[in-house]
DNA sequence: AACCTATGTGGGCAGTGTCAACATCTGCTC
DNA sequence: GAGCAGATGTTGACACTGCCCACATAGGTT
């Protein structure tokens, strides 16, 4: 009955749909033949594309990794003192975190880290390095303690997600993505309120 | 064979078995029919303790909580200025995440947070409301801005989360309990730092 | 002694992840 | 163009899971 035998770019479509799966139920409820009943194919098709279960959650935080690099680097490249763009950085990843609720959920919590594919933990890196360039550059204007440049960095990092993962759990009590981002900004500039 | 047909506390044993294999396999791969296992009882049994896997995990959950906010509230009560307890406070969280990863793991990733029961629901406020009262406490020391108390304690929150979060999912470079709490004493200080 | 309720057992069902065998399509070689 | 090879999709199976049911047993109450 299928036009095509061939769906043609099964891949993309099973990414979609378990990234919309996932926003549903849960990375947890999240089920591999619901995936493929939902594109439309067997329950062994999406075998074809992923190792396994495990693999595609590792290929939905890879592309979450990668898309939170892209929107830290953008943020990180708009203009100010090197403070501001530290802010603005921190804010994308917040920002990413809202609107991406379930790739940061499968980034962060699904599986254990060494689990994620090599691929995926080549995007975290770089989405970390973003941050620490930075903190680098942020250093080097003359802010900060001049020393320990990887906790500033690991610091900047723990602010950002612990707000993040707090937002994304709904355990903050605002109930609008903006009211979540002026309190990250708050936030934010209150870290850094003693560099 | 069981000496006793009945197992006496049975629940306790349960709770205990699940923590355990929490910490071997993680929240997700937890099952409950492995639990009754270690238990030594048949698959059914937990049943007449817990209403679901979910229960279970709920249950975990507010032990959790609850010794989170007696962590806290310990640490609170140390000797030192408002500033200092805070800090203390602060501190017992992330050394509670460190000390009991299987519990922190289920308190803020399993399942969405409405789903908890409501006895944990009520330990998790219980636990922010000792952060809450430091905070005031420092305010009322004459630190912080005056205004927003919410705020600060939510940032106060964030900020030791976000720590826990990142060490417990193994992403922190330190390989040391010591070591990351280490660089907890330095974020924290370093959030505070404009106080 | 008889009963009632709490607790534990065994069997069963639908649903899951994964494996193996088979079918079908596509592109390449002659 | 014919035909083959590998990639892609399908069907069937297995062990396992959460949860439901009916039944067995224990301990305390009357």
């Amino acid at each position: 009955m299928p036009a095509t035998y061939h769906h043609e770019n099964l891949r993309e479509t099973l990414l979609a749909a378990a990234i919309s799966l996932i926003g549903e139920v849960g990375p947890t409820a999240f089920t591999l033949r619901e995936v493929a009943r939902r594109a439309g194919v067997s329950h062994n098709a999406p075998y074809r594309h992923f190792r396994s279960r495990e693999d595609l959650l590792a290929a939905v935080a890879s592309q979450g990794f990668r898309e939170l690099a892209g929107a830290m680097r953008a943020a990180g490249q708009k203009q100010g003192d090197a403070l501001d763009r530290l802010k603005s950085a921190g804010l994308a990843y917040v920002a990413f975190a809202l609107r991406k609720p379930e790739h940061f959920t499968v980034m962060f919590d699904a599986p254990r880290s060494e689990d994620l594919s090599s691929d995926a933990a080549e995007a975290a890196k770089e989405a970390f390095s973003e941050l620490n360039l930075l903190v680098l550059a942020v250093q080097a204007n003359g802010h900060f303690a001049q020393n320990e440049p990887q906790q500033q960095s690991l610091y900047a990092w723990t602010t950002v997600h612990g707000i993040a993962k707090l937002a994304t759990s709904g355990r903050l009590p605002w109930r609008t993505k903006s009211g979540i981002m002026r309190f990250a900004a708050f936030a934010i500039d209150q870290s850094l309120a003693g560099a």
